[in-house]
DNA sequence: GGAGAAAAGATTGCATACGATTTTTGCGAT
DNA sequence: ATCGCAAAAATCGTATGCAATCTTTTCTCC
C-alpha cells in the first residue's frame, strides 16, 4: 500500500518530513527548468499534487522561498523565482567570494575516495554534454551544479556547504534564464582540470582556477534587460 | 503614509507577516541569551505567549530552524540552538571567508551618509561597553553584530547580507556560549579601525583589519569539550 | 524497595474549516 | 463594443481538531 501509491513523489523518505520531500522534487523541478520562472505554485495545486493537504504544502513552499526559488506575495501565492539580472550578479558575487575558499579547504581534505567520486561526478558531466537535446541540456546544468556541491562536501563546512546549495540552485535558474550558448562543455574541461588541482593537493590553483571558472560561466550569460523589465515584471512572465 | 508606518522594525506590522514579527523577537531573544541554549520552546507554548494559533508559532520556529538559531527533532519539539564547537569553529571559518570580501565591496561603495551612519553605531557600541552588568554585556554582543551587519548592508549584496545576518546571529550565540573575557572592548576599537578604512577608501586595509578582527574574536573563545560534549547533549541541557 | 510495564498526559504532525483578501466573471449602462 | 461595478469563485491566512508519538506517572510484581 505505501509502496504502490507512493511510486513517484515523496520517495521513500518514511521518517523523513514529508514537506522536506515535496521541496526537494520542486526544488529539482525548478532547477531543471521543468517549472519555468514566474509559474505559480498554488498550494492547494501543489497540495492535491502531492496528496498532502495545504499544511504540509505551504511548508514546503515556505523553505523553497526561504532559499531564494520561490518568491511568496502575501495573499497571493507563491510563484517560481524570476531572478533579474541584479540578482543574478550578486549570486555570482557571492560565488566568487565562497567558492575559491571552498576549494582551498577541499584540496587540503581530499581523499583517494573523493578522488573516485570526483570521476564519476566528471564522467557522468560528459555523458549529458555528449548527449544532445532539452532533456540532456537540463542534466547538463544540474550535474554541472553538482559538482560544485561534492566540491562544498568535501570542504566539510556544513554552514558553508548549505550556502552553496542555496547557491548553486540559484545559479541554474540565473544559467537557464540568462545563459547563452553551452559553455558548459568549457564547463567541463574547467572541472576536470580543478580536480587535477586538487588531486595534486595545489590549493592555490585549484582556488584560482575556480574563480576563472566562476567568471567564465558568467560571461556566458547575457544580463542586458531584455525588452523592457518593469513590463516583464508587471506582466509577471 | 510611507514614512508614518515604517517608523521601525515593525513591531505592530499590520500587513506584514505575523510569524516574521514572532521570529524577529525570538531571535533578538536568542541572540541576547534571554533563551538559554536547550531551553524547548515548544509550539503552545510560543503560541499563547505571543497570542497567535499553533500554526504560525510554528512557521515562526521553522524559519528560526533554517537561521541554525534553534535545533528541532521530528515529535520532540524545537529547542534553541546548542552550537558545538565544532559548529562553532565553522562559523567563524565562514565569516574569514565572507567577511574581507564584504568589507572590499562596502569600501568602494561607502557614501558620507554610510559614515555617519556608522559613527552612530560605534558610538551606541562604545555607550554599552562603559555600562556594566549582564544586560549591558548582552547588548554589547548585539551591537557588536550590529557593526557587521550595517558593513553587509553598505556592501549591497542582499544574498551575502543574509548570509552575514545568519552568522552574525550564531556568532552571537557562540560568544555567550564559549565568550572568554571581555574582548569587546578591543573589538571596539578594531571596529573603529576598520571604519577609519573604509572612509578612507582603503579597501584592502579594510579587508585585512576585519580578518584580523575575526581572528581576535574566535581566539577569545574557549572551544574545549567541557565535562564532556556527549552527556551534555545528552541531558540537553 | 526497585525494576519494568501499562496508562495518563503532553506535544507534535497533519488535515480540515472558516473568515479575509484577491481575482475573475457576469451584467448593465454609456 | 467598452467600461464600470457588483457578485461569484478562487486562494490565502489562521484557528482548531484528531491521530500519532513521545514523556511522565503510576501501578504491579519480584
Amino acid at each position: 500500500m505505501n509502496i504502490a501509491d507512493q511510486t513517484f513523489p515523496a520517495v521513500d523518505s518514511a521518517n523523513e518530513d514529508r514537506a522536506q520531500a515535496i521541496r526537494d522534487q520542486l526544488r529539482d523541478a525548478i532547477v531543471d527548468r521543468r517549472l519555468a520562472p514566474g509559474t505559480k505554485l498554488s498550494e492547494g495545486e501543489v497540495g492535491t499534487l502531492f496528496d498532502v493537504s495545504r499544511t504540509v504544502a505551504r511548508a514546503a513552499l515556505q523553505m523553497l522561498s526561504f532559499e531564494g526559488l520561490v518568491r511568496t506575495e502575501r495573499n497571493r501565492g507563491a510563484f517560481v523565482a524570476n531572478p533579474s539580472p541584479e540578482e543574478a550578479r550578486q549570486v555570482f558575487a557571492s560565488r566568487r567570494l565562497i567558492e575559491p575558499g571552498i576549494a582551498i579547504a577541499a584540496a587540503e581534505r581530499m581523499t583517494p575516495a573523493h578522488v573516485v567520486a570526483f570521476k564519476a561526478q566528471l564522467d557522468e558531466e560528459g555523458r549529458f554534454i555528449a548527449e544532445r537535446g532539452p532533456s540532456a541540456r537540463r542534466s547538463e546544468i544540474k550535474a554541472s551544479g553538482d559538482f560544485h556541491l561534492l566540491l562544498a562536501s568535501v570542504a566539510g563546512n556544513v554552514i558553508l556547504q548549505r550556502f552553496m546549495e542555496e547557491l548553486v540552485a540559484r545559479s541554474s535558474l540565473v544559467i537557464a534564464l540568462y545563459g547563452r550558448s553551452g559553455v558548459s562543455s568549457c564547463g567541463h574541461s574547467e572541472h576536470m582540470n580543478i580536480l587535477e588541482a586538487l588531486e595534486s593537493g595545489n590549493a592555490e590553483r585549484a582556488s584560482a582556477l575556480m574563480l576563472h571558472h566562476i567568471d567564465h560561466i558568467e560571461a556566458d550569460l547575457d544580463l542586458r534587460v531584455r525588452s523592457g523589465p518593469a513590463l516583464r515584471q508587471a506582466l509577471e512572465f
